[in-house]
DNA sequence: CACCAGGTTGACC
DNA sequence: GGTCAACATGGT
């Protein structure tokens, strides 16, 4: 019964909003700069970024990594915490410029080693390992959090990924369209309408 | 004008 | 362990 509880939900959501084909990126940098540029944004925003970065060639970790600082601050300045942004940007770039064979590396390790990096966190770790990298590791962020807790399902980041991980199926695909499922749920709802009207009780 | 957006960090208790 | 301000731009 409480093992079909996340499954009704992506059900319910899937119904709803139908497929959303996450993560929208034409490499896997491309995916972690957009992990980094989005926190704290519009998505909008981190659009217009990458569009510059490609337009100065820059979506490649060699080359975003040696470019000028100032000069990169100024192409993701729309994204907001532009400076901060810019520094975790050329130090994630340094590193996938350094490892470009970590597929085969366990994902904890893995983690542990993006942890490692500034500006790169639980939610932005997770979304490059599954987005990028495409392996197994459900994304949490703050809708997920307030939507959970809204359906009866309590917890913080890491009580909520273990029991995504361990009541799904190990589905890459189901774990990046859930994912991106309540993303899309809670830019539209959770902050137009107030949680007894949520669709998703019934 | 106040508030929010696909978080993270460092300081503090 | 948890809580809090700082980080900064762009849209409603």
């Amino acid at each position: 019964m409480q093992s079909t509880k996340m499954i009704e939900i992506y059900n319910k959501l899937l119904e709803k909003l139908g497929e959303q084909k996450w993560w929208p990126a034409e490499t896997p940098f491309e995916v972690v700069v957009g992990a980094i540029l989005t926190q704290r944004t519009k998505w909008e925003n981190v659009e217009t970024a990458i569009h510059n970065l490609k337009e100065h060639n820059l979506l490649d970790p060699d080359a975003l990594a040696k470019v000028d600082r100032e000069k990169l601050e100024s192409l993701v300045k729309c994204t907001g915490f532009y400076k901060q942004k810019a520094e975790r940007l050329q130090i994630a770039s340094g590193y996938f410029a350094e490892n470009r064979l970590i597929s085969q590396m366990l994902i904890g390790d893995l983690r542990n080693e993006l942890f490692s990096l500034k500006g790169i966190g639980k939610e932005t770790a997770d979304s490059i390992i599954l987005y990028a990298l495409n392996r197994p590791k459900f994304v949490i962020d703050a809708y997920t959090v307030r939507i959970c807790n809204c359906l009866g399902v309590s917890g913080g980041y890491d009580r909520l990924q273990e029991r995504f991980e361990s009541e799904l199926p190990q589905d890459i695909t189901l774990f990046k369209e859930f994912h991106a499922l309540i993303v899309k749920y809670g830019k539209e709802f959770c902050n137009k309408h107030k949680c007894d009207e949520c669709v998703l009780l019934s």
